[in-house]
Parts: C-alpha cells; structure tokens; sequence
DNA sequence: ACCCTGCGTCAACATTTGACATAGCTGCCG
DNA sequence: CGGCAGCTATGTCAAATGTTGACGCAGGGT
C-alpha cells in the first residue's frame, strides 16, 4: 500500500493476478522478494509492440492484464504466431537469458505488464528456490503449449485448428477469469487467425462461416464464444490439459 | 575415476558431453553436485521408448549420446513428431514438474542416457544457482527450436519444410560433434519426416526425390548430407540460430 | 461530407497436397 | 529357402487449400 500511494505503481501485495482463481498466490515473503525486483510498469494500447524480434530487451515482463500474442516474421513478409498470453505470464525469458529475441510480442487488447530487470534476473533465480522452480514451470508448460500447437499444424485439418483454436483461447481465458461463462470478449481479427493456423485469410473465412452455421464455434469480430466445450474439444480432438494450479511472479 | 570403477558407470567428471565443442563444461564444482544426483545410466536400442505420454516418470533425463525423438500421439493414430533431441539435452522436465508428460520420446539411434531423480529435482534446483540457470537456458531453447519448427509447419512448403529439418538436424548434429563436414549418419525414416512436418508419406517421398536431383538436400535411409549449407538455409528461408554455448547437466 | 483504411465476405480459378493402389527392395526369421 | 515386415518408389485421381480480384461496411481523420 505504501509502495503504491508512493510510487503510483500496484504494490506487489496487491497485485491484480493474486485475484485470479487460475493461480496460484504468492506467500508473503515471496511477495516481498518480488517487490525488490519490481521496476515499473508498462500500459500499452491495442497494437502497440512490446518486444521486437532480433533485439535484446532490457526488461522481463510479467502479463498483469490484457492480451499478447507472440510472432515471428520470415523476411519475405510471412508471418507465424506462435502463441498468445494471458494475465501471469512471463513475458521475454529469452530476453532473460540475455539472448536477441527470437520473436516478437504485440498487444491485442490494451494491457498492463509489469516490468523487471533482466540484469537481475540471475540474481532473481538464484536466490529465490521456490521463484525458480515457478519459472522452470512456466516455462514448461509454454512448451507444452507450443506442443499442441505444433499438433494442430501438423495434423488438423482447417476446420480442426479453427476449433481447436478456439477451445485453447477460451480455456486460457476461463483460467484466468477473462470470460463470461464460456464466452471470451476478444477481438482477434481473422488474418490473425489466418496467421496463428497456417491457413490462408479466405480459407479461415470460409471455414469459419462452416462452423459457425454449424453451431459448433460462435467466433465474431468482438468475441468468441463456444456453446458446448466437450463438443468442441470433441471435434477438434482436443485433450485439455489439466488446469493445474499455474504460477506466477 | 573412483566412482566409474566402482559402480561400473560412468564419473560426471568423465562425463562425454565434457568433451562436446559445442557444449560449455560444467566447473569442478557443478561436476561434484551433479555426481550426487547422478541415479544411473540408461542404455537403450533403437525403437526403444524412453518415456510414455500420459505417465509420470520417476526420472529426468540427460542424453548423453545417440539421437531421440518426441512426438504425440491422438487417439485416432495421428503421429506429430515435435522435435528431435540431441547428445546434453534434458528429457522429461515436465517429470521434474510432476506432471503426466504431453508426449511420449523414443531412440532413433542407439542411446546413452544419463538418470536423475524426479524428486530431487526441486532441491536440485534450488541449492544450485548456476545450474537453475541452466535448466532455464535449455527450457528457452527448446521453446525457441519449437517455435521454429511452428513457422515451418505454419508458413513453409512442403519443399521448404524437408529443406528446413534437414537443415535442422545437420546443425544440431554439427553442434554435438556427430557430423562429419556437413553430412550426418542418422536413419531417419520418411514416415517420421512425414509426421514431423505434418505431410503425407507419399507427398514427402516425391518432394525429397526433387531436392535430390536439385542437389539440394541429399538425404537417404542412412544419411543425411547437404552439401551446401547456406544454399539450402536460403531456400529454406530459415535463418540459423547463432549457435551460442549450450550449457548441460 | 469526404476519403482513407482495415476488415469481413464472396466467387472463379489455380495449385498443392492427400488418398489409394501397386510394386520393388532389403533384412530378418523360422 | 520362402515369406513376412518395413521402407522407398510411382501413377492416377480427388479433395483441400491457396490466389486473385472485387464489393460493402464501419470507423477515423481532415
């Protein structure tokens, strides 16, 4: 509280992510470790950058509101999204690592971010155990992430990744209290779509049209939402992975 | 020394990966701990699984010679293929999170592995900074190989995509010491290209038969040569990732 | 009010890729 | 030795997906 009314800034024992019932709270020496390393914060608007691919960033970042989505670009233009982010995840541990960024991350609701040091993010993992172990976790469940992903591009047709896809945003946003039931307010426009599936622009459109007349995958311009999630999962051939309790710092 | 004459396995001290160009030693300090972790040695055939999607292993893993594959699997039989894995990378991190693993991995070469405790990991973790960093290190690379394969998988041809992994694998072979030039001794079938690059196995058979006679990619049952690397990386349209001193266990 | 621009939609057509059937080759094993 | 299993190779055809170009609608700036 002090730090807040201080700095003008959330104080770390406030922060919004301990609200959220898809994760797990901090203790409160934690809490206080973290504060040490918090440095600011970041508001951006819809389509603002984050992070640009090739550069090294200077600051790690943990998501405290809003919605990311990482990408990489080919230099013919192409370009693939490799995941998108939800409030608690960290944000540039490859900037952590002190390496260029292999992608680059972008807005796609207004969000907040909370910035750390990347200078003394060693310090950050050595000294904490417990803090270590959360970022071995995250990391690993990014990977596993990546995994599925990897299995809707190699083996789902157009119609699979498109439901797949919407089962995947619409679980991430339902662990982290972002949706409504089953409905997601989430403008993502259908190039991304398009982009994050492998697909090309008009084929998603067309798909898309096939599984909403269906009634299988309600995906508008301003949310997406899905009536029956076995169904969906069903169709897609989609196994959720269990909703552990997820870290965050 | 000691220790391999009297357990008939192999001292950390000794360890093969020590000799690797393309790995950074551990110092004698980070040998010792790891000797207390060391478990034992695992030595498998090719075909041989060495974890099962779905289990809890009790085991983390380092390789320590010969070439694995991981891969999912749906219920319906479709095979994704999600990365390959090389002499120092760890296999099974989700393990050491306690997790049920999200794929199963598999010997496509006679293997050496080296065995960890799945619980001990956490302490592991924790009363060694510089290794904790490590563990972070190779977790981020992996994302980051799989972040490349999601480009390919998402943006490239099927040309594209064969020229890709063969790039791929020459490089991480060329990495670990087990190329000779720029030709690399691995049998590779083209139904785990297929399954790894989400193509058909006929589509596949005929693509690799055009980089043939390109002279582009030469790639057989038991080898895989690119005789120009840089010719085929621009084809690919895949930019190598600076081949930075990977750290292992 | 105007003209941008971004986004979703539609139709016609081209291309890539997959499916199926089939055959040759090799190594293994009884 | 014969036969089976796994792998590579070919041909033909069908289906999935990509490409191009055009239209309308909404929002934002001048």
């Amino acid at each position: 509280m002090a730090w807040s009314s201080e700095t003008g800034l959330i104080a770390c024992a406030d922060c919004p992510l301990g609200q959220c019932s898809g994760l797990r709270p901090l203790n409160p020496v934690q809490v206080e470790w973290m504060q040490t390393f918090k440095q600011g914060e970041l508001k951006i608007d819809r389509g603002a950058e984050v992070l640009v691919q090739g550069l090294r960033s200077a600051h790690v970042y943990t998501l405290l509101d809003g919605v990311l989505m990482r990408y990489k670009l080919l230099e013919d233009g192409r370009r693939q999204i490799v995941n998108f982010m939800f409030p608690g995840d960290l944000v540039g541990l490859q900037a952590a690592m002190g390496e260029p960024l292999s992608h680059s991350v972008e807005a796609i609701t207004p969000a907040t971010l909370c910035i750390f040091s990347r200078e003394r993010f060693p310090e950050f993992i050595g000294q904490n155990a417990d803090l270590a172990y959360d970022v071995v976790w995250l990391a690993s469940k990014e990977e596993q992430a990546l995994e599925d992903h990897l299995v809707a591009l190699g083996q789902r047709s157009a119609s699979e990744r498109i439901a797949y896809l919407a089962v995947f945003l619409v679980q991430r946003a339902m662990e982290t209290g972002m949706a409504r039931g089953t409905t997601v307010a989430l403008s993502i426009t259908q190039t991304q779509i398009a982009d994050m599936l492998g697909l090309s622009l008009v084929h998603t459109n067309r798909t898309m049209q096939t599984l909403r007349s269906a009634n299988l995958i309600g995906w508008t311009q301003a949310e997406i939402h899905v009536a029956d999630l076995d169904a969906a999962r069903d169709f897609a051939r989609y196994d959720a992975p269990v909703a552990a309790n997820r870290p965050y710092l």
